[in-house]
DNA sequence: CGATTGACACCAA
DNA sequence: ATTGGTGCCAATC
């Protein structure tokens, strides 16, 4: 698929950016949010999760976290739980739904994605 | 078309 | 430091 329809839609980028995510690293709403440019529509990025589930190929919505490393949006997995256990099995520190090395964990997309020049 | 919602973020008290 | 309220943008009802 050409990965230039950039301009198709606001979630479509979103959900293309969190598949860059590499592994065991996770980004926030907002930080997502500011690299597509809408900067303060963290929400927007949180409402195109809602559908993640039914995008192909699935978005791995567990690396996606607020701004504090909650896990905010865990209750919308099919199984909250899993989430925690991919962040885990990932090598990310979770504990009580909050990542404790999110410091570490962080990845920003325009820093260290490359979109291949 | 108008009002409400939403897996957030930021500012003020 | 913690809690509460407001702001943003797009989608859904």
């Amino acid at each position: 698929m050409n990965y230039s329809e950039n301009s198709k839609d606001f979630f479509q980028l979103v959900y293309q950016v969190c598949r860059e995510i590499p592994y065991g690293r996770a980004t926030s709403y907002g930080t997502i949010a500011k690299y597509l440019g809408s900067g303060r529509s963290s929400r927007m990025v949180g409402w195109a999760m809602n559908n993640a589930h039914q995008q192909n190929p699935p978005v791995p919505a567990h690396r996606v976290v607020n701004r504090n490393g909650q896990l905010t949006g865990k209750m919308h997995f099919a199984n909250p739980m899993e989430m925690e256990t991919l962040l885990k099995m990932e090598g990310i520190t979770v504990e009580k739904d909050q990542i404790t090395n999110f410091k570490k964990v962080f990845w920003d997309p325009s820093i260290e994605l490359d979109l291949e020049a």
